[in-house]
DNA sequence: GCCAACGTTGGC
DNA sequence: GCCAACGTTGGC
């Protein structure tokens, strides 16, 4: 199984929102790169959520509950989406200076390549934030 | 609100 | 196919 990350402009679409409904589309990515990761998303997959521009912290955990298909916001249908569902919050939600300060973290995506909006982690990358989150996920129950 | 990074577009 | 111009993202 894979691990993400996912972000979003709270602005636009917010972890709070994102609470409030069984399952979102993750439309209106634009970007081959990261089109190319949503495709390689499997069902199970575990992705963060993350808020860009104002909060820039890891608020949760969603998972893929539907794979790739045509983005309906796309008229050209060349990018797609996929179905996320909140499945955890963070106890304590990872702040970007907090990612930025661990050595362990440097080579992260949203550090390296701070414009791309869907990204691929590490396992270890990915144990390293929940612990930070403060928050266990039982893997078993996602496969 | 500014600006650096970077992806995309279009003229040549 | 190159590259300048332009638009967008996202951190500060």
């Amino acid at each position: 199984m894979n691990h993400w990350l996912l972000k979003s402009e709270p602005s636009t679409w917010s972890w709070h929102q994102q609470c409030q409904v069984a399952s979102e589309p993750w439309t209106g990515v634009r970007n081959y790169q990261a089109r190319n990761f949503l495709k390689a998303m499997r069902l199970g997959d575990l992705a963060f959520f993350y808020h860009s521009v104002t909060d820039k912290k890891i608020m949760g955990i969603v998972e893929v509950v539907q794979e790739f298909y045509p983005d309906p916001t796309d008229e050209k249908l060349q990018f797609v989406c996929v179905d996320v569902k909140a499945t955890a919050s963070l106890k304590v939600p990872v702040s970007l200076a907090q990612i930025k300060a661990d050595p362990r973290l440097e080579n992260l995506p949203l550090i390296r390549q701070s414009r791309l909006s869907v990204m691929p982690l590490s396992k270890k990358e990915w144990d390293i934030l929940c612990k930070l989150g403060k928050t266990e996920i039982n893997e078993s129950d996602h496969i």
